[in-house]
DNA sequence: TGAGAATATGCAATCGATTGCACTTTAAAA
DNA sequence: TTTTAAAGTGCAATCGATTGCATATTCTCA
């Protein structure tokens, strides 16, 4: 092995004929400890290069400072902006953040989750899988009163905190706008409405519909995986319906950018004859030509909130457990393809 | 508190009458238990929802099966990319993963890396931020001989393994191409080259020139730290020289986007009038107006390189030490920014 | 000067899992 | 039937830091 591992409280201790407890005491600044003694061990601690072992500690004080994080997809720009966010925090706070993601598979995300648990992470904030259907794997939390945050993609049965948009109000919002526009046979692009974000969004859209006295057509409405892939394929059929759509309202910005490309392709027109708004707002939404209109979700501020919620509920144990569910504003952004008034 | 802790294999022993060590063997598969004990205690391991406590166990083991990521930026989406990549194999091999981000900051990086250090991750996988021009902090890991990998911006000094592209090549792939196109009047939007990986760049760049007898002009050449407001700001500076450049190879393509942005706002016709290349081949980079030439990193597939690389260096702890650079391929991607034969 | 208070430090158990060594039981060999 | 080997378990120490409960020393005031 390498070099005699590590300088212990105790090689500290043995140096300057004293106990561990005292070197352990003096490096917390307890204050049963003098001041004379604490410069010395320190002076010492830092010649040695002593660095605790922060597994040690954990494994007494029943406490890991260490949040774990499951996203669907470390590299979509929401989540590792989510991500960002909560890191932020949390390394100002004092945590340490250990990241998985579940492939939007419910079989790796349940390992995950039990591979943090038997890490004990202090707390877990989590955006479920698309296959996520079940919650079992979760209770291993609830039950034991581990702290849990929920954003995203949320388990609405679940008693926990949760971070979400307001789905129903981007709907609304997003169907609108394409309205006040003057589109008036006005498609929807919906993710799986088993998650409740998609099913409040597609909501959304059919009040709004409702609200200006348009009908809601079925054939209008498509569920898919909303890959670039789906877009492209939802674009093409919509378009092959006896009475085609005059915009769409996508569940996210992917698809939404690969009905602008197909479009554009075939010739027809952004937004004179058909308005496009997305979902999410992408970095690369705002130099598409024709750029692109969309809701923009405050990622990192979500980040943020998550991780101050998780940790203000981890260092309140003893707090009654209310649990609330957090809205966080989105914000209409009115770009190219979806504004022809002007 | 909760409700009692958790069940420990004391718990399962106690219930069984048996001893913890028995406990312990059979849930590791150890030969010297036999079958029908294993299964008994196995059964009332699952019955009581035993989840091994891995903090006692990393501690008695001395290993964490974690490891360690600094990144500059999490949201960045070369960085996401490449964690998302480290996750993966990390995953697949039985690893956890620490995520931290220095925001470019010495200061932060430094607490980080103690702090990862502390929390005894088997290894590190580190880009290091644009401030570090020391190397101390990461002493404390090679000092010891904990596998350290490097990537992008890699500390050339140390022994370590190191993923990286041939940034020379790049700064040569992509002026040589601009050349090709009939620029003549290059120019090149540098980051600090304090860091390897640009000053490379710069000298693929200058390589390229001086091959084709173009002449190497100072003012062509700006440093900065290639922010979106720096890219403005260099393409201003560069327009207004006495000979302004007729092309830009630019360290990344958010300058160059931003660069774009601009020119097209004054009217200057891409890639007629001027040309431009960037670096990383970012999500927007395609669906911009004109699309943005670069050239791409392999980030996911360099993620994954890196976690192997960690990983077979921390179970083969006897191995003597030999340490390599990684090289691995870019592509140019040629775009409409840069494209003006066809 | 002596008693109790205040101050400073040490002992040993604890967190939960692991493992070298020892012990017991059973089976096989002599 | 006795000896020896193999198989199956348990004891207790260990990983390093923390902390309740002593104990030891110094100080203060009657």
């Amino acid at each position: 092995m390498d070099k005699k591992s590590s300088v212990t409280i105790h090689d500290i201790a043995r140096e300057l004929k004293i106990s561990a407890s005292t070197v352990s005491r003096a490096l917390n600044d307890n204050p049963r400890i003098s001041r004379f003694t604490k410069d010395k061990i320190k002076a010492v601690a830092l010649k040695m290069g002593y660095q605790p072992n922060t597994i040690a500690s954990n494994l007494r004080n029943q406490k890991t400072n260490t949040i774990g994080i499951v996203v669907p997809l470390i590299n979509r720009h929401f989540f590792s902006t989510f991500i960002s966010g909560v890191e932020e925090v949390a390394f100002n706070t004092g945590y340490n953040v250990i990241i998985s993601q579940s492939n939007d598979l419910l079989e790796k995300e349940k390992k995950i989750v039990h591979s943090l648990f038997s890490n004990r992470v202090d707390g877990l904030i989590i955006s479920l899988s698309m296959q996520t259907d079940k919650f079992d794997h979760l209770e291993l939390f609830t039950n034991k009163n581990i702290p849990l945050v929920f954003f995203d993609r949320v388990a609405p049965q679940l008693k926990a905190n949760k971070i979400v948009v307001d789905d129903y109000a981007v709907g609304l919002k997003a169907t609108q706008h394409l309205i006040d526009e003057g589109y008036r046979r006005i498609a929807h692009l919906a993710g799986p409405t088993v998650l409740n974000t998609y099913h409040d969004r597609m909501e959304g859209y059919m009040a709004a519909l409702r609200k200006n006295n348009l009908p809601v057509v079925e054939e209008r409405i498509i569920y898919n995986r909303l890959t670039r892939m789906d877009g492209q394929e939802a674009i093409k059929h919509l378009l092959n319906l006896q009475n085609p759509p005059d915009a769409v309202f996508c569940g996210n910005d992917t698809t939404a950018l690969s009905m602008i490309m197909y479009l554009k392709r075939i010739g027809i027109r952004i937004p004179d004859d058909f308005g496009i708004i997305g979902f999410s707002n992408e970095p690369f939404s705002e130099v598409v030509t024709p750029s692109l209109s969309t809701l923009k979700q405050p990622a990192f501020e979500m980040g943020e909130k998550a991780a101050e919620l998780l940790i203000h509920e981890i260092e309140d144990k003893h707090q009654p457990r209310e649990y609330r569910t957090i809205t966080m504003p989105t914000e209409l952004i009115i770009r190219e393809s979806s504004f022809r008034k002007g």
